[in-house]
DNA sequence: AGATTGATCCAT
DNA sequence: TGGATCAATCTG
């Protein structure tokens, strides 16, 4: 059994699958190394109308992804600096992502999607891949149960441009203990 | 609080 | 084609 998610598993709706990816490894190889981390933080970006989301200007080059098949990466530059790395969920031509803002692994926490980026040595070049083994970098099973009293939810980070959008609680971390 | 940095998007 | 914007991070 393979233990790398499947396709279908972001094909659904992306708040639930949001909260399922707290807890599973993010995996990234490079050659014969292994870099892992616990996915601590996670956000959604959801639908045509979500004003946060780069969506919600329509089909462009770069949203394309959005709007592609789950489990792929999507993959920007923010403030001509920092990557940004999401996993695109829903349904083809329903663009959804979920943007990976904290990870921990055994020596760190790393938060910020910036700077998980570079700690996991992403950049555009896994773009609209999908996530398997395949490109080296992909999110598995870690068989560690998360209960819902270990679930927080806020409101997104940096999208105060976004009106009503802005408010909506779409942000998930773990509890820190 | 201010600087950084460049891809992206749309109209000024 | 120019310029404002930006799902962030760093230093102070």
């Amino acid at each position: 059994m393979s233990k790398v998610l499947a396709k279908k598993f972001y094909g659904q709706n992306t708040l639930s699958t949001a909260k399922k990816l707290l807890g599973k490894f993010l995996v990234r190889r490079i050659g014969r190394r292994k870099i892992s981390g616990t996915i601590t933080e996670v956000e959604a970006y959801i639908g045509p109308k979500d004003k946060a989301s780069h969506a919600s200007r329509g089909r462009t080059k770069r949203t394309e992804v959005m709007f592609g098949e789950s489990g792929h990466w999507y993959v920007y530059l923010i403030y001509g600096m920092h990557y940004c790395l999401n996993i695109v969920t829903e349904k083809k031509n329903y663009p959804a992502a979920i943007l990976i803002r904290g990870v921990k692994t055994k020596t760190k926490e790393i938060r910020g999607p910036g700077r998980v980026c570079k700690y996991f040595w992403i950049n555009k070049s896994f773009n609209a891949a999908a996530a398997d083994r395949k490109i080296g970098l992909w999110i598995e099973n870690s068989g560690v149960k998360i209960k819902n009293r270990d679930i927080q939810r806020g409101k997104r980070i940096g999208v105060d441009y976004a009106g009503k959008w802005k408010n909506k609680l779409w942000r998930f971390y773990l509890v820190r203990k």
